[in-house]
RNA sequence: GCCGGGGUGGCGGAACUGGUAGACGCGCCGGAUUCAAAAUCCGGUUUCUUCGGAAGUGGGGGUUCGAUUCCCCCCCUCGGCACCA
């Protein structure tokens, strides 16, 4: 076959290979040592983009590396189909959702066939079926009787134009992108899962994560956002009802000098009646989204109600503010502002002359100005009558005691995390299993008339959902009293899809029930691999799922994830590619010219996993090269004939360095792969053992050995990322065997053994020589001969040398 | 605004635990091969230089015999911020 490298071809046939002996398919072999390799499920936008190729190859080297260490290897692939791209898709091109999908899917399937991924097909799942979407409607039912969701008013994007409600990234600079009219933040119930009645174990988890990276620890921490204060209340001045809020830092509670509350507060509305300006301000402040950027980025705005709160240690009258950065739906809606100890307090209080008291002072007795600036820090109280002088720790208690004492309030540990509103007001996604009775309220629907089925044949108009419209979807018997009822029209938030998928894999065709003992078998996911702008909503989901399944009995696992690696973007131009910016790559184009392997080479060579990568046409032809080489370094070694094994005892000096560098890359790359994730580094070092085995020419029957033994070496090596053209060469190479079935090659630590090492010696940290010593020489030795070296002697110029250091291995530095 | 990343030659990147800055590749320059080109192969390639060296990892400071690596401050940039997925 000494023919030139033909990609295409090398790749058909390797595939089909493959596919004929079902090499990737595997079942559950309890005396195998299994290994569940997993990236995040791609959206089915119509077709793969440099992003998707870089993901799944990553993720298909770290498989196939397992299997040839002997592992049990599951990689599965599907597609979290439900979302708003379809939705717009129908809007545009009048294509019902479902039908687009659908061939989507079947094209995006074919790509991922080309690029050779090591996928056991026959458990692909489709999260828009309803043999798919029936368990996490059923899973929602059990959460209902458990009372883990609930319903309550939360607010959206509303646009009063199309008269619907719309997605952040649908808003644009406060306008809706349709029809440009002014975002409304409106008030509309919906469900809600209890998110943060996990909260404690999952922040405590985080810390017994190995397999995570810290910077996603960090990010998960932080959004959960665990806080200890106290709440207390305050009396307002002819109101019945006290005002509570919280705070965590009772400590400057006698610096309260105003209050604020949210324009959804029933004080503020309380007030707008008879106080035209208020209900003006209150109508003003709902003339914005909902997204928290813009909440924290907007100008600070706020306006008195002519209302008061009274201190409850002094007794003293503080006003109360409607403003536009306190949230309803962030704790009480209500806050207590501490103007002389808090950044936004401190700016709002000077736009609005409010008075600033001074309560806190530095610990190292220092003056400060409050007027003049802030003071955020920790301290020792001041101007707190019987408080003064305590520190920050004997204040927070003595005041949360009084407080509790008081019966004004009590400590409490408060989150960041919001409970997960998954009602969405759209058409293409999960139906909410719910039927509304106006007897029995909301009823979940039973479980034998589960699942509630999305109709597909549909017409979307972008006004609304057509569900509405659809009597024969809506109108349904109670199924506690029989009763006409109604069914709920939204859908599931598709986080939920993708928050469980990965233990269906183990089990997609299971139709009774949502899980069984094969995914006892198969969970928690050994490695799972997707992109960084997941790493709080979608992987905190679905660690939240994976206790409500454990807690209905589905699961003995907590963790979803052991191992989790983020990988960065694929830019162009050093932009993410779009078609607005038009800087787009097809990866199908690329596969037709180079074929499969060149793009995952690129792919994997140009940039560690975790950073973004820059996209380069002369970087892909310059993976297309290497390959190019490779192919014919196998090819001639092979085309005279097979050689022997290596005789290390016959070996001279040249053909024992090539073996030395052969093992030292073995070494270096089962390292990068194996636990660095390093990729990049992995193919250096292969390009590197490559270069050396062209440069030997050494024909004689010990070089040929020692040239097949690196070959052999590197054949495999590649193959996590080369598979089709490592699968052609391994048999080029005149093995009766198959490539994937082979076992990763180990290290020889004889071969490593070197009798000479090279040391650079420093002067003052410069470098100045470089000498060659026994490896066995001691410290003294080493030190003798640098400082006998002419350079070292002529840079040391006579000076007293004040210090030797000797680093074992690597160098020495004189100190002059 | 808040949280988390990133910043090293002309370019992508390497340097893993504080120890030779620039591995490997691209590009470029020179050469071989060719009628010529493509392809391929060989050599060179941080900058400045008085050819001894000197400077250099976003900027400023610090710790150390020694800092791309650790600490403090700042700048730029990317991701996330709960309805894009």
């Amino acid at each position: 076959m000494s023919t030139p490298y033909n990609p295409e071809a090398v790749e058909i046939a390797a595939q089909k290979y493959w596919d004929d002996a079902r090499s990737f398919e595997v079942g559950e072999d309890a005396d195998k040592d299994k290994y569940y390799c997993l990236t995040m499920f791609p959206y089915p936008s119509g077709k793969l983009h440099m992003g998707h190729v870089r993901v799944f190859t990553i993720n298909d080297v770290i498989a196939r590396y397992h299997r040839l260490q002997g592992k049990h290897v599951l990689q599965p692939m599907g597609w979290d189909a439900f979302g708003m791209p379809a939705e717009n898709a129908a809007i545009q091109r009048g294509v019902p959702p479902a039908k687009w999908t659908y061939s989507n899917i079947e094209d995006m399937r074919g790509q991922l066939k080309r690029l050779g991924y090591a996928y056991d097909w026959t458990r692909e799942v489709t999260t828009c079926r309803p043999e798919y979407y029936r368990w996490e409607q059923w899973l929602f039912t059990k959460m209902f009787a458990k009372g883990l969701v609930y319903r309550k008013n939360s607010i959206v994007n509303w646009d009063p134009v199309d008269q619907t409600v719309l997605a952040n990234e649908q808003v644009i600079d406060g306008r809706g992108w349709r029809s440009d009219a002014l975002v409304e933040r409106r008030e509309i119930p919906q469900w809600f899962m209890k998110i943060t009645d996990y909260a404690d174990e999952m922040l405590a988890e985080l810390d017994r994560m190995p397999g995570w990276p810290d910077s996603v620890k960090t990010m998960q921490r932080n959004w959960i956002g665990r806080s200890e204060g106290v709440e207390l209340a305050f009396d307002v001045v002819g109101e019945e009802t006290p005002l509570t809020v919280y705070t965590t830092r009772p400590d400057t509670l006698m610096g309260v000098t105003y209050m604020a509350v949210a324009a959804e507060h029933p004080l503020a509305s309380k007030a707008a009646k008879n106080n035209p300006d208020v209900a003006a301000f209150i109508e003003d402040c709902k003339q914005t989204d909902a997204q928290e950027a813009t909440l924290e980025t907007m100008e600070k705005k706020g306006m008195a109600l002519g209302i008061c709160a009274t201190h409850p240690i002094t007794g003293e009258e503080v006003p109360l503010w409607v403003a536009n950065f306190v949230l309803m739906s962030y704790g009480t809606g209500a806050v207590m502002a501490v103007p002389g100890h808090d950044e936004r307090d401190w700016e709002f209080a000077k736009k609005h002359d409010l008075p600033i008291k001074q309560v806190i002072a530095p610990s190292d007795g220092s003056e400060i100005d409050i007027d003049a600036s802030v003071y955020v820090d920790k301290g020792v109280l001041v101007n707190s009558g019987d408080y003064d002088g305590l520190d920050y720790d004997a204040a927070f208690e003595g005041i949360a005691d009084w407080i509790e004492a008081s019966g004004r309030g009590s400590r409490k540990v408060n989150y960041r995390l919001r409970d997960w509103g998954v009602s969405r007001q759209r058409y293409w996604g999960t139906p909410i299993p719910i039927i509304y009775c106006d007897d029995c309220d909301a009823v979940p629907v039973p479980e034998e008339q589960l699942p509630v089925i999305l109709p597909e044949d549909v017409e979307v108009t972008g006004t609304g959902s057509p569900l509405k419209d659809m009597p024969e979807f809506v109108n349904v018997a109670c199924p506690q009293c029989g009763k006409d009822a109604r069914r709920e029209t939204d859908t599931f938030d598709t986080f939920v899809e993708s928050s469980w998928y990965f233990a269906r894999y183990a089990c997609p065709d299971n139709d009774s029930a949502m899980l069984d003992e094969r995914a006892s078998y198969w969970c928690p996911v050994d490695q799972y691999t997707g992109g960084v702008e997941h790493a709080i909503l979608h992987l905190l989901y679905s660690r939240f799922f994976q206790r409500v399944m454990r807690d209905e009995g589905l699961t003995s696992e907590s963790e979803p994830f052991t191992n989790l690696l983020t990988q960065g973007m694929v830019l162009k131009d050093g932009a993410k590619m779009s078609k607005a910016k038009g800087n787009t790559v097809d990866p199908q184009q690329l596969i037709e010219k180079y074929g499969a392997d060149t793009v995952r080479l690129f792919m994997m060579f140009a940039a560690p996993p975790e950073q973004s990568l820059e996209w380069s046409d002369d970087g892909v032809q310059g993976s297309f090269r290497f390959l190019k080489r490779f192919w014919t370094a196998v090819v001639e070694h092979a085309t005279k004939g097979v050689a022997g094994d290596v005789d290390t005892g016959t070996l001279n000096d040249t053909q024992k360095e090539l073996r030395r560098k052969t093992h030292q890359t073995i070494a270096k790359i089962s390292d990068d792969i194996g636990r660095r994730h390093s990729f990049n580094t992995a193919v250096a070092a292969s390009m590197e053992l490559l270069n050396a085995i062209n440069k030997l020419g050494d024909d004689s029957e010990a070089g040929r050995a020692v040239q097949r033994e690196a070959l052999n070496a590197v054949v495999i090596m590649l193959s996590p990322m080369v598979p089709h053209i490592c699968h052609a060469l391994w048999q080029e190479l005149g093995h009766e065997t198959v490539l994937i079935d082979q076992n990763w090659p180990k290290v020889d630590e004889s071969a490593l053994a070197l009798d000479l090492i090279d040391l650079v010696v420093q002067v003052n940290g410069k470098l100045r020589a470089r000498i060659s010593i026994a490896a066995d020489a001691s410290n003294d030795a080493v030190e003798e001969l640098a400082l006998a070296d002419t350079n070292v002697q002529r840079f040391i110029d006579g000076n007293a040398v004040r210090k030797v250091i000797v680093v074992p291995g690597k160098l020495v530095n004189v100190v002059v």
